[in-house]
DNA sequence: AATATTTACGCAAAGGTTTGCGAACGGCAA
DNA sequence: TTGCCGTTCGCAAACCTTTGCGTAAATATT
C-alpha cells in the first residue's frame, strides 16, 4: 500500500511552470491553449495518472453526480434487474449510483431518503416499501430541488414521475390465461392489504372474471404479509378451510412457489386440478416443479426508463415541471404450472 | 418542485450577523462559543433545515465517506446478503456505499474499480468476477492509498485482506454428508476451471473421499461455465454419457437446481438413486422438489466482517499495514435432496 | 492598579476545480 | 508608426467547510 497523494492540477501546473487555470483548460481541450503547451500538459497528466477530483467539481457545480436508488430489497430479482438498468444508463452519463434498501420498512426508507438528501444526490429513483403509507420524505427531497422518480411500487401522489407496467392489464392477462385453461374458481393470493400494487392487480383479476362472466367470490381473495412462507401458509389454509378453487393467481412468484409446495404436499395435481400463475419471472421459476407460469415485467427496461426520466428532469425549470407517467408492457410466460401436459 | 438552494453556513452567519466560523463551531458544539450565541445558531440551523455539505467536507478532509463495493451480480442472493451486511455496518459509521456489478466480466470489473478510484472512494470491498485472472486494477487502487478488502471470491494475492468461509472444509462437510447417506459415486459439478473457489472446493471433495477411502474418479469432475442452464446441461450430459453416479455435489445451488430438473426429467429418484447437495442456501431452495440440501454461508456476517476490516484499515500507517485473513464457519443444511424419506 | 488569564468570537487559509476577465504579445492593416 | 485584433496565458473569485491563530473584552490574579 504505497500511499501516494493523488495528483492535482496544481501539481501539474508547478511541474510545468504554468498556471492552474492553463492546466485545467488544456485538459478540457480548450482552444485558448496553444497546441504545444496543451500537449505537454496532457502528456504529463497522463504520466502522473491525474484524475479530476469529483468532490471539488461537485462543490463548484453544486452537483454530486450521484443518484440515489431506494428499493425494498436488492435481493428481489426484479429490483436487481431494475438497478442494473438504472446503472447502465446512468453510468454512461457519468453518474454514480447509490443503492439503499428499505427492507420493506418505512423507517429505513425515510432514513435513507434523508441521508441521500444530506449527501446532495442529484436525483432519487425509488420503489416504495411494502409498509410505506406516507411519502412526505420524498416530497421533502423534492422541496430541496431533487427530482424524484418512482418505479414499480409507485404512490398515488401525482407530482412525481412514475414508471411501471400496466398492472391491471397484466393481472387481467394472467387471470384470463387461467380462465382460458378452463379454470373458473380462481383464487387471488394478494400481498398486504395496503399495498397499492396488490389492489390494482385485484382490479385486473376482477375485470378478467367479469369479462368471462364469472362472479367474483370474495372468499377467494387472500391477503397476506410478505415473508418467506406466505404463499405456502396461505395456500395451506385455503385447502384446510375446504375452499373450492381450481386456479391460483399469486401476487408474485415467491408466493406462487410457496403455493406449489403446499399443493404438492396435499397431492393436488398442478395444473390439472389447480393451475398456478405468478408474477415477476423470477430466475428460479424454471427450477420449480412444475415450472411456473408467470408475468414477466421488463424490469431492466423499467430501470433504464427511470434513469432516462431522471436525465430529462435533472435540469429543467421547476416552474414548467410536469410529472411524466410511462407504462411498459408485460409478457405472459406460459410454463408447466398452467399448461396441460399433452396426452 | 419548489427548488430552493440548500442553506449553507454563510446563510446562517449573515442572517445572525456572526461569522461563518462561529456558526461552524456552534453547530459542532464547540466550547469556544457562548451558550447564548450557540442556541441562536442551532435554532436557526434547525429552522432552515441546514445540512452540512459532504462535498465540501470531503474536499477538506480528502475523504469521500463512500466505499465502493464490487460484486459479480447483486442478483445473487449471496451477494445481496453480503451487501446488506456491509451497508448496515458502514452506514452506522457515516459511510455511504456505492455498489457496482461486474456482471462476471473482467472488463466491467476493471472499469468499475477505475471509476471508484476516480470517485475518490475511501475503500473498496470486492468479490471477484468469474473471469478475473488479473487483479492489477485492485493493486492500482491500493497504490492510490485505497484499502481493498476481498470477500468470498478472493484472489491468491497476499497483500490485501480477505474474508471468506473455509471452502475446503465446507466442501468436505457436504461431500461427507453424501457419503454418510450411503453414496460413494459422487460427482462434482464445478464452476469454470479457472475459478479459484471452484478448485478449492474440489480439494475438499477429494479430502472427503480420501477420508472414507473412496478413490477419486476424474470422470466425475465436471467443469462448466456459469449460466442459467449449466447445472441442467451438465447433469443431462452425465446421464447421457452413461456416467455411473449416485451423488452430486454442486458448486452452487443454481447448478444443483438445474441438476434436480434433469434428474426429474429422467425419472431418477432423488435422493434414493442420486442425492444432491448444493452450496449457498439460496432463498428458493425450499421451493424445489425435493427441497435442496446445501451449505449455508454466513453471507451477511461476511459482509459485516468485511466492513469492519475496512474500518480497521482505513487510517492505518501504510508502513505497518498487514493483510488480515478471516475465515467464517459454514453450516450444513440438510433437506429433502439428501435425506431419505422415512419408511 | 497593573498584569495575567480566560472567554467569545473573527480572519484567513486550505482543499481542487472552473471560468470571467485582464494582460502581454505577436501580427496585421491602415 | 499607430491602432486593432487574435492568440495564449495568468489572476482571482467562487463553491462550502474546518481550524489555527489573532484579538478584543471581560474576568481573575497578584
Amino acid at each position: 500500500m504505497a500511499k501516494s497523494r493523488q495528483p492535482t492540477l496544481k501539481d501539474i501546473a508547478s511541474a510545468l511552470k504554468v498556471s492552474v487555470s492553463t492546466v485545467s483548460r488544456a485538459l478540457r481541450d480548450s482552444h485558448e491553449i496553444g497546441p504545444e503547451t496543451k500537449k505537454r500538459i496532457i502528456d504529463l497528466a497522463r504520466a502522473m495518472d491525474y484524475l479530476p477530483n469529483p468532490l471539488a467539481l461537485g462543490l463548484l457545480k453544486n452537483k454530486s453526480f450521484t443518484v440515489g436508488v431506494v428499493v425494498p430489497k436488492i435481493g428481489y430479482y426484479y429490483n436487481s434487474l431494475a438497478i442494473s438498468g438504472i446503472e447502465e444508463t446512468l453510468e454512461r452519463h457519468g453518474y454514480s449510483v447509490m443503492i439503499c434498501q428499505s427492507n420493506e420498512t418505512q423507517e429505513q426508507e425515510v432514513l435513507h431518503v434523508k441521508n441521500l438528501v444530506a449527501s446532495r444526490v442529484d436525483g432519487i429513483i425509488a420503489s416504495l416499501s411494502e409498509k410505506t403509507n406516507d411519502i412526505s420524505h420524498f416530497i421533502y427531497a423534492q422541496s430541496k430541488g431533487i427530482p424524484v422518480i418512482f418505479f414499480d411500487r409507485v404512490p398515488e401522489y401525482t407530482n412525481a414521475s412514475k414508471i411501471m407496467v400496466d398492472n391491471e392489464n397484466a393481472a387481467l392477462t394472467a387471470v384470463e390465461h387461467l380462465i382460458e385453461s378452463g379454470k373458473r374458481k380462481i383464487a387471488y393470493i394478494a400481498g398486504p392489504e395496503n399495498l397499492r400494487i396488490s389492489n390494482i392487480r385485484y382490479e385486473g383479476y376482477k375485470k378478467a372474471l367479469c369479462k368471462h362472466e364469472i362472479p367474483v367470490n370474495k372468499n377467494l381473495l387472500i391477503y397476506c404479509e410478505f415473508n418467506e412462507t406466505m404463499g405456502y401458509d396461505s395456500c395451506k389454509s385455503m385447502i384446510n378451510r375446504g375452499l373450492d378453487f381450481d386456479g391460483i393467481f399469486a401476487v408474485n412468484d415467491r408466493t406462487a412457489a410457496g403455493a406449489l409446495t403446499a399443493l404438492r404436499q396435499y397431492n393436488i395435481k398442478v395444473p390439472e386440478e389447480v393451475a398456478v400463475i405468478g408474477f415477476n419471472d423470477e430466475s428460479y421459476d424454471i427450477f420449480l416443479e412444475p415450472t411456473l407460469s408467470t408475468i414477466k415485467q421488463p424490469a431492466f427496461e423499467i430501470g433504464k426508463e427511470a434513469a432516462h426520466i431522471f436525465l430529462d428532469e435533472r435540469n429543467i425549470d421547476p416552474e414548467k415541471y410536469e410529472a411524466q407517467i410511462r407504462i411498459l408492457k408485460t409478457e405472459l410466460i406460459i410454463r408447466g404450472s398452467t399448461i396441460m401436459p399433452r396426452n
